[in-house]
DNA sequence: TTGAGTAGTGGGGAATTGTGGATAAAGGTG
DNA sequence: CACCTTTATCCACAATTCCCCACTACTCAA
């Protein structure tokens, strides 16, 4: 490019402070996943995916143990990110083998039936407790899956923690 | 690119507070979202927006549980802003976590349709309790939804505090 | 005043989504 | 190999959502 060192400049510059280059527009607009979707899970263990995240999944997605009892499930180009991470984890500390275990042990490739479904395999559901009815939550860069009353129930507990640290952001001008 | 130079410029700009080149008036004069207005919820769950907000969400919107059982409206650009500042959060502490799920979970991107209207999700409706008559409140970067009722008590409520914290501030020589 | 244009509201019909079930394929076991 | 169990693929249907059109109230200028 004729005027790289423009781009290299603005590059640097984002890069350490605000990134919201071309590539990251993109990751905001569209393969941002958000939403609060309640669904049910059938006699099969089978699950809709929410229509508007299946686009981000459909490359190819991981469903896998997550924290506070409930499945993260990763788009693949996601999952490649996470995993490169955690082998950074220095191994011989006992948490992050227990981490490494919890996320990579129970992983499991999914596929989206032609129906827009996935196979939520059975170990999984015992994990997250999942009976009938399930959120499907999508948290920007993952999907969470949780048991309906689970969900309830941590929202109950965590809200008022979540709002102290709301506004120690609103200070901070949001 | 062609325009990298525009870009480059415009950002040295904003990033030296200069308030009177192009992009910035515009973000200024455009973009500032300002004023209350009531409308109604109609049987679907949709509400028009402010014909004057509309040019400013037109690039796109997301919807959010706000603080204060109100829900916040972002447009892209500005929402961007708060998403970083969330990812900034340590993922290792519980109640981070928490925030991040009120915040992502709670988002939805909404499109106005050509009525100039937005479709709001029903779990943001009973987040906020709406039920028909709404009140639409610019906040000059965000756009603020209430429950006419809630509104009204919440502006009750603290109007007569804001003259004691006027008194305080007076009390300081201001 | 009047007519044009815009803003807010309501509703109908088509397309999509979520869900349940039926049928076909695959895999393990005696 | 036959048989049974499990898994995958396909079809059907109800509910929801999306998209378009219509209507009224209001604004503003001629």
């Amino acid at each position: 490019m004729a005027n790289s060192a423009f781009c290299e400049g603005k590059r640097y510059f984002l890069k350490n402070f605000k990134p919201s280059n071309p590539p990251l527009r993109f990751a905001f607009t569209r393969q941002m996943l958000l939403g609060e979707y309640t669904h049910n899970l059938d006699q099969k263990g089978r699950m809709a995916i929410p229509a508007k995240f299946r686009e981000t999944l459909a490359g190819g997605a991981i469903i896998t143990r997550g924290l506070d009892a409930c499945l993260f499930i990763f788009a693949n180009t996601e999952w490649e990110k996470l995993v490169m991470k955690i082998n950074a984890l220095p191994l011989a500390q006992a948490n992050s083998r227990a981490f490494t275990r919890l996320m990579l042990a129970g992983a499991m490739d999914v596929e989206i039936d032609k129906q827009g479904r996935i196979l939520v395999p059975d170990y999984l559901r015992k994990f997250a407790g999942l009976s009938k009815e399930v959120v499907v939550a999508g948290l920007y860069t993952r999907v969470e899956i949780w048991d309906k009353n689970r969900w309830a129930e941590y929202k109950r507990k965590t809200e008022s923690a979540s709002e102290e640290i709301a506004e120690k952001l609103g200070e901070l001008g949001i």
